[in-house]
RNA sequence: GGGGAAAUACCAAAGUGGCCAACUGGGGCAGACUGUAAAUCUGCUGGCGUACGCCUUCGUAGGUUCGAAUCCUGCUUUCCCCA
C-alpha cells in the first residue's frame, strides 16, 4: 500500500496525503465511520457514499466471526462482495474487545479467551488466529492483535500489557507474512503503538513498530479513560518516532475537537463510534458547537437541522421536526441524527485537508476548536 | 327508581392507622456516550432551598385518634348491575 504526502503543514504537523488501496485511493487526514458488523448502523451505503462521501469504513473481526462467521463470510468471497461496499475497508482486530469485554474475558501468553456476548459460547483468539480471521474477511486494512490497555492502568501493569502486545505484534507479521490473500487483492497490516500514558513505554513502543517496516502504523490505547491532554502528549511523543512517510492512525478516536487536535499532531487516519452512537441518540455535531436534538426548546425551532451542513438531512428536515421523531421513537430520527453527524466529521477532515493544503489549518483550526465546544 | 363499586401526583396504578411527599409503569425534563455487549444507559419529575430541612398534598366538608391517603359521617362525581 503506497502512501503519498503531499502537503506538510508550515505552523504545525498537520499533512495532507492521500493512500492507494485495491478498492481505491484515500485522502487524508480521513475520518472512518465504523460499521462494527459489517453494517455503518442505520446507514445505507449508497448515503454514505454519495451523500456522506465515506471513503474507507471499519469492520470488526471480533463480531464479524461470531457472526456470521468465517465460513459465510469465505463463501460470499470477502466483507465487501457480502455487504457490498466496494470502497476500502479496515478491520480492527478485537483488540479492543480483549478492553472492552472485561468480565467474559481472559488474557493469557498464547492468546485471549472470551465468552461471546451473543450466546456465552468460548472461544481463543490468538495473534496467528486473528490474521486469519482477517485474511478471511478481506478487509485492505488489517490491525494487529493488541491489548488495549486501558487509561488508568499503573506503570508496571502498561509495561507489562505492552510487552505482550509487542510479542503479539511478532506473531501478527510472521502469520501475515506466511499467508495470502484469499480474493486476489493486497491487504496490509498495521502495527499498534500501546504503552498508555507512560512517555518512555510509548517512545519504546513506536520504536519497536517501525522495525517491521509496515504501511501505515496505529496509536491505540487512547482515550479510554486517560485524560485529555495526556492523549495529546502521547500522540506527540510516539509521532516524534514514528516515520513520516506512512499514514498515522489514531485509533477510536474521538470528538471532533480531539479531530482537529490530532491532525494538529500529524494523524491522519481516526475512526470512532461517537458520530453514529452519539448520532442516535439525538447528539448532533455542528461547527458551530453541539445540540441535544431532545431538548425542548428545539419543539418549534422550524430552521433547518444545519443551516450550513452540506449533507441532504441538513436542508431536508428541520429541529422541531427531527424533536418529534426522536420522542415519537421512531427510527428515523437515528438515522437521520446517524447522517448528519457523519456528514459533519467527513466535512470537518476535509476541510483541514482543503486549510491545509492552503497554508491556513492553524488559525482555522484554533477557531474551530472554540466554536465547537458550545453547547447550542 | 333500586343495588353495588370507586375517587391517589401529568396519565395509569400500588398503598388501606405511624417505616408516605406516597411503590411501579408511561409520559415529561435533563445528562452520559471516544478501535460499538449501546436505536443504549443514568438522574430528576408537589413547592421552596445546593443541602440538613421546611411547607402544602391522596374528590370535598367535617369527625375519631397522640398520629389519617388509610377508620367514621355528609356531600359531589364516575363506573357497573337490575328495573
Amino acid at each position: 500500500m503506497k502512501f503519498e504526502l503531499q502537503h506538510s503543514s508550515v505552523s504545525s504537523k498537520a499533512r495532507a496525503g492521500q493512500f492507494y488501496t485495491s478498492h481505491g485511493i484515500v485522502e487524508t487526514p480521513v475520518f472512518m465511520p465504523v460499521g462494527t458488523v459489517g453494517s455503518v448502523k442505520g446507514i445505507h451505503f449508497k448515503d454514505l457514499k454519495q451523500d456522506i462521501k465515506a471513503r474507507i469504513i471499519l469492520g470488526n473481526t471480533y463480531h464479524l466471526y461470531l457472526r456470521p462467521g468465517i465460513d459465510i463470510l469465505e463463501k460470499a468471497g470477502g466483507l465487501h462482495r457480502f455487504n457490498g461496499w466496494d470502497k476500502p475497508i479496515l478491520t480492527d482486530s478485537g483488540g479492543f474487545q480483549v478492553f472492552s469485554l472485561g468480565e467474559i474475558r481472559k488474557i493469557t501468553e498464547e492468546g485471549a479467551k472470551f465468552q461471546s456476548h451473543i450466546d456465552g459460547s468460548r472461544h481463543l483468539f490468538t495473534p496467528e488466529s486473528v490474521m486469519d480471521v482477517q485474511r478471511s474477511i478481506g478487509a485492505d486494512i488489517i490491525m494487529a492483535f493488541d491489548e488495549c490497555t486501558p487509561g488508568d492502568a499503573d506503570y508496571d501493569y502498561a509495561k507489562k500489557s505492552l510487552e505482550l502486545t509487542q510479542r503479539w505484534l511478532e506473531r501478527c507479521m510472521n502469520r501475515f507474512a506466511t499467508t495470502q490473500p484469499k480474493y486476489g487483492y493486497e491487504q496490509t497490516l498495521f502495527p499498534i503503538v500501546q504503552g498508555c500514558v507512560y512517555p518512555d513505554l510509548r517512545i519504546k513502543a513506536a520504536e519497536q513498530v517501525t522495525t517491521f517496516n509496515a504501511d501505515g502504523y496505529a496509536i491505540g490505547g487512547l482515550s479510554v479513560g486517560e485524560k485529555e491532554e495526556d492523549m495529546y502528549a502521547m500522540i506527540e511523543v510516539v509521532n516524534e518516532v514514528l516515520p513520516l512517510d506512512r499514514p498515522r492512525y489514531l485509533m477510536g478516536v474521538g470528538n471532533p475537537v480531539n479531530i482537529l487536535e490530532g491532525i494538529d499532531r500529524g494523524i491522519d487516519m481516526f475512526d470512532c463510534v461517537m458520530p453514529t452512537r452519539n448520532g442516535r441518540n439525538g447528539m448532533l455535531f455542528t461547527r458551530n458547537g453541539v445540540i441535544n436534538i431532545r431538548n425542548s426548546k428545539w419543539a418549534d425551532d422550524f430552521s433547518p437541522i444545519d443551516p450550513e451542513g452540506d449533507s441532504f438531512v441538513d436542508q431536508q428536515y428541520t429541529k422541531a421536526y427531527l424533536r418529534h421523531l426522536f420522542q415519537a421513537k421512531e427510527m428515523l430520527g437515528p438515522m437521520i441524527g446517524s447522517i448528519h453527524n457523519l456528514a459533519f466529521y467527513m466535512w470537518l477532515v476535509d476541510e483541514a485537508r482543503r486549510q491545509i493544503i492552503q497554508g491556513s489549518f492553524k488559525p482555522w483550526k484554533e477557531r474551530m476548536v472554540v466554536q465547537m465546544r458550545n453547547r447550542l
